[in-house]
DNA sequence: CGACTAGGTTGCTTGACGCAACCCAGTGTG
DNA sequence: CACACTGGGTTGCGTCAAGCAACCTAGTCG
């Protein structure tokens, strides 16, 4: 993927692509919004080469975009959460899933939609509650799968038992 | 920077990632957003490989986000612009924008400001405005140098010239 | 005649990614 | 007691993409 630096770019989207623009990087924000928590759960989900997964949620620690946390001792095992910086990515992510979906279309329809928790009304492209016209963030919404999830990948599973 | 592929991944995030996730690509989107439509111009304003920079042109243009348009013969030169399909990622780069100026702040302030042409307003995190209240779309807002912006890039005067 | 411009392409080197194998501590299983 | 399994990684190796500099082509300018 990406490289980390955008060398001579004075610009907020350098800056932010320098740090969640590397390959994976977005990816592993979105599983993790997702409820995907473990190394091995995230790698599984993902496919991504683990010393290439490693490397990025140490990255992505260091930039505060996920804490990591153990959720046991002896032996010591861990889970990634996303700070409050990770989960204002939402937006981001909710734009270019709107974008996936306009223009990469899948012939049964999204894969995966994006509700309001509260009214249960679809998320616009902008993150804004299509019912109730409330501006969104991150632990307002829900994904649930969509139309064109296929039928028995992880995600799915994941997603239908939230 | 980023392969172009993540396989396995029913997503339309992966799947947008898949076509401008590749390195330079949302810069090169952006940059031509700016007012940047020629190859020189291109190069000299990401500071990008040629060779990278004529990879990634002849894909955007494949993936209709570009189009390439001939501005004069004997010899031929070409620009390229932005399609609606390329214009429509507005959104993502606003969010991505306002998330830069939030977490990777500039101590003299943003270097770039959005405004909606029409009323003046400052343009939110998801691309409304924040004085009119409408939600606008790419040919809605106009950057503007902030006043983080430093002296002489060329990024700099090609926007206070707009 | 030579230099310059615009828009690239070619060749070489470096570094990131993908893959498989291995490591380690603790927990079951026969 | 030996063995396998789990979770969370690390190591080594080969390949592919990115960075850099040089070159190419068609036409214009001095």
């Amino acid at each position: 993927m990406l490289r980390n630096d955008y060398p001579g770019q004075i610009c907020s989207i350098a800056r932010s692509l320098e740090v969640v623009g590397e390959r994976w990087s977005l990816l592993i924000v979105r599983d993790v919004m997702n409820g995907h928590r473990r190394f091995d759960e995230l790698q599984g989900s993902l496919g991504i080469a683990r010393n290439v997964l490693s490397a990025r949620l140490q990255r992505l620690v260091e930039e505060n975009i996920l804490e990591r946390r153990a959720y046991q001792r002896n032996p010591e095992r861990y889970e990634y959460f996303l700070t409050e910086k990770g989960l204002d990515l939402w937006p981001a992510l909710v734009s270019l899933l709107a974008w996936g979906d306009r223009y990469s279309p899948d012939p049964n329809g999204p894969p995966m939609l994006i509700v309001h928790k509260e009214c249960g009304g679809a998320v616009s492209d902008r993150g804004i509650c299509e019912q109730c016209g409330k501006v969104l963030h991150a632990r307002d919404a829900r994904p649930v799968p969509g139309p064109g999830m296929a039928d028995a990948t992880g995600n799915a599973k994941v997603l239908a038992a939230r």
